[in-house]
DNA sequence: CGGCATCCGGGAAGATACTG
DNA sequence: CAGTATCTTCCCGGATGCCG
């Protein structure tokens, strides 16, 4: 008695989307699934290969990422690419217009973080690194500092650099940063938002640092997270 | 929550959640799931009753809206209240910490309305339609320009009141308005954003206008879209 | 009528194993 | 390494019914 076929009223229902002319609404369409906005986090610095995303985003299994991957491109946020020979090897970016979604993460970070059940100690990929420093940073802590850190994570790497007041990160390393700091980005997410002290983390193993130590220390004290909701101002 | 009681099973990660201190992660968490976003949206302008969050969003059913005010109230986006007798109906209505989202629905708006694949014209909540034009408000436009505009969308009232190249939109209406506009939200879309002219909608019977015609349309001309991808500046 | 619980089908999400 | 194939789990959403 309920046998009847669905397929034609179905087909007048687009599957699963939000009939609505809201912008916001189709915006969850084309990017609102489940993973679909952290994999485009993972391409926000650069193109990067299927198993550097796989291993960025704990706990996806690979059909789901070959799955929103597919999804993505569809909708015209993400390209497929094949590098030059001789590293003929596929890589994923964010076309031009993807990458345009990056205010949308530092406005919900900004947002999320002043959750009270935010914890910032769970893991951390370094892309989430770089993205909150940008999202964080506070440009009128920073005077006319000049200072150019480089981070090595695992094989990741990036450069930051402050100068008139202004952040820029990139991917890749340069020759003449004024230091060097190795580790994992929980452990510097320690000491940058929760004031751990950066002898205690190097003592530890968690990170080590090369070169002006005291150059980091100012740079870290140019980020914080906001205060969480019922704090006291 | 009230889910981790089956969790016996190996005492497995947290149900569904991203594991990830990534702030946009955790918003995630909190307002990623399907209709989240939207149920939130059309508490941006004050309290709603449980009827009209189902009119407004179309297509969703009243266990699945139960189940995301639920949710929303844990995460502490959402309180549930009491209007004060003899009205004594319950009302939901977002937290100040949830309400500070709403840049998030500016920036998804703007980024979601340049896809190729969005379409204006299809329904359209008037909570929607107002949001839209805080949204596409273009300050410059505005000069000297001071007119209220009073919204009529079936028992929803609205007021926007331009001044000083500011624009304030709040619910309910007040009496001294330059003109007032009554119809259906995507009709009046239509026109600010669709280009349509006022005179044919007024004609079809999509749109009643009544006080200061030609002050509707300095109003209108306020407003415009982003540019879609790919086409010409 | 507003709000919530329950049952059920369909489909997306996820783990695992497998292939070029 | 980069996915594909298969199977299981469980969320989404419709329908129905209960209760104030």
């Amino acid at each position: 008695m309920k046998l009847e076929k669905l397929t034609t009223e179905g087909a007048t229902r687009s599957a699963r989307r939000y009939d609505d002319a809201c912008g916001a609404a189709h915006a969850l369409d084309l990017v609102g699934e489940r993973w679909a906005l952290l994999v485009i986090r993972e391409m926000m610095f650069g193109p990067r290969r299927f198993g550097e995303l796989k291993a960025s985003l704990t706990g996806i299994s690979a059909n789901v990422l070959t799955q929103k991957l597919e999804g993505l491109e569809g909708a015209g946020v993400v390209v497929r690419r094949r590098l030059p020979p001789p590293a003929s090897v596929q890589v994923y970016d964010l076309t031009d217009w993807g990458r345009e979604i990056r205010p949308v993460f530092g406005m919900l970070g900004m947002w999320a973080a002043r959750s009270p059940s935010h914890d910032p100690t769970l893991p951390l990929s370094p892309i989430s690194l770089m993205m909150s420093f940008q999202t964080m940073f506070h440009a009128e802590r920073a005077g006319g500092l000049v200072v150019t850190v480089a981070f090595r994570f695992g094989d990741d790497r990036f450069t930051a650099r402050v100068s008139q007041a202004h952040l820029t990160i990139e991917r890749g390393e340069i020759a003449d940063a004024d230091v060097t700091i190795s580790g994992s980005p929980p452990a510097l997410a320690g000491h940058v938002y929760g004031g751990q002290p950066l002898g205690a983390l190097i003592d530890a193993g968690a990170l080590a640092v090369e070169g002006d130590l005291d150059a980091l220390e100012r740079f870290a004290a140019l980020f914080s997270l906001p205060p969480k909701v019922g704090a006291a101002a």
